[in-house]
DNA sequence: TAAAAATACTCCATAGGTATTTTAT
DNA sequence: ATAAAATACCTATGGAGTATTTTTA
């Protein structure tokens, strides 16, 4: 069977037409190199040198296999790099999930610095609700994920790296004129129509909410489900009632549309990178990118 | 050093993730198979597949390595294929001079259908006079060359396929009034000035044509050389003198423009292509297609 | 006649085989 | 208990070495 051995034999007197010279370069012998040649020649059933007893030239044959050798030897040769850059990480790629609510924050940069950083991974994104992601970790189909959750309730049996934690605020209509005081704004807004995310999208942030109410004596009106900030932000301006959302959503400045915060009596939303223990380095680099972000965003 | 046979060997348990079977496909037997394994992973200092005693799985290392691995396995295997299309002459690349002459020719025909026969050759083109395409041979930058001649004088040391022999016309303004018969014309014709190919472009029928001259007991009268045949019919068109060019000359319609035949009188034109002798299988591809080329033109 | 490729043989490194052990399920 | 990988040891093929011959510029 073909070796590169033999290629790399080849090329040496395919280059120097001299299988003397060839032979020192190969810090071998002559006679060895002859039948080496001899023998590829037998292999691939064609005459790759032209040799009288004193001159070697290539024929078609060879000069076609000099290309094709000299193109294959210098992939091969790249391959141990290849393998240990895959190794520390450098390069594979990454399947990332996250629920739509994430886009909203400091996601995006994070990607494209991390594009910058590590040319060699590729990156795939899969918008999916938390369920979804989590089914798609056990299939082996996803690398890491962002999810939104209760506080300290990141899905067991995974790694988390906490990226935000922000306090619930309360997203009303402004037509619905609202106490002044805290206290009595919080009664208010307890006893009116919710407009919320699907369970399914975050579990623990639907119960710890659920809880909030009970906490308080209530139980909350839940009077329409939407899975997108901009969905449940245009239904509070509709006055189908109000929403908690995550503070971060204040961004989303709709007229019609006011945010009240009440310090941290509601429940509060975090998020969270994931990522299987023991996954692959591709994976860790991309959280220590992640890790490293916050760091500098914290120090500034 | 890295070889191919360890990498198949790593491809097909990469592929079964599992000792035993791929041992059976590789056509040996477990033991070495795993000490092969672990020498590779010394060779490329990376752990490529994570093994309990029971399971295989592949690292990200070993992943990576698996998707370029196959890649060059395919390439490799592909090389025996690759030098024996080369030594039958199905791939390679040929050199083609040509006297610009011959450019009026089928010749173009024959480069089209050539290349659609062997797409595997390239072909590239290099217009040059016959002195100069000789010395490219010499130094092994030509492979083949179109050339015109006197009959018979092929170049010494090639071999010569005849692609067209035909008489010499002459090409004179039609304010020249030529007589009628053709013994009084061909006398008139002798004593007028000429303009002709310079003998560097085509020696030997340089050499032909003043040879019929002196048969004739006369001396041409050059008044001027050009080297371009479109060049030659211009000078002539503006009175310069008269010409003998190639019938094949005649499809050059110019006004003011007139040629005569003179039967078998004047020497004749060959235009050969010629090669080296013990060329390289493309070449031989290539005299063969214009050979064919030619058959099937004299069967129309 | 000298330089270079081919031939003839010798040797040993290593790829692969057999037998056995270890371990996770 | 069993399947599967690892380990230990053995064998032999063939890649490389040394000595020599052949050839032609």
């Amino acid at each position: 069977m073909l070796d590169l051995r033999s290629l790399r034999q080849f090329v040496a007197v395919a280059e120097t037409l001299h299988f003397g010279r060839a032979a020192e370069l190969l810090h071998m012998t002559q006679p060895p190199l002859t039948q080496a040649i001899q023998k590829l020649e037998q292999e691939l059933g064609a005459e790759l040198l032209a040799r009288t007893r004193r001159r070697v030239a290539l024929t078609p044959a060879g000069e076609s296999l000099l290309q094709a050798a000299r193109q294959l030897l210098a992939d091969a040769d790249r391959l141990p790099a290849l393998v240990q850059a895959a190794q520390r990480g450098l390069n594979g790629h990454l399947r990332l999930g996250f629920v739509s609510t994430v886009g909203y924050g400091q996601m995006p940069q994070w990607l494209r610095g991390f594009r910058e950083h590590y040319p060699g991974i590729a990156l795939s994104l899969h918008e999916a609700t938390l369920d979804v992601q989590l089914q798609a970790f056990e299939r082996g189909e996803l690398d890491a994920g962002f999810a939104i959750h209760a506080p300290g309730a990141a899905p067991a049996g995974f790694e988390a790296l906490q990226v935000a934690l922000e306090p619930m605020v309360l997203a009303h209509a402004d037509s619905f004129g609202l106490a002044k005081t805290s206290r009595r704004a919080l009664d208010q807004a307890l006893e009116q129509p919710l407009v919320v995310f699907p369970r399914d999208i975050a579990p623990s942030l639907f119960d710890a909410l659920l809880g909030f109410y009970r906490g308080m004596g209530k139980t909350p009106r839940i009077v329409q489900e939407a899975n997108q900030m901009q969905t449940i932000i245009n239904l509070v301006s509709a006055g189908m009632g109000l929403a908690w959302v995550p503070e971060s959503v204040c961004a989303l400045q709709r007229p019609g549309v006011r945010y009240r915060r009440f310090g941290s009596v509601p429940p509060r939303c975090e998020t969270s990178l994931i990522w299987r223990t023991g996954a692959a380095p591709a994976v860790q680099r991309f959280v220590g990118h992640v890790a490293q972000a916050l760091k500098t965003l914290k120090a500034a």
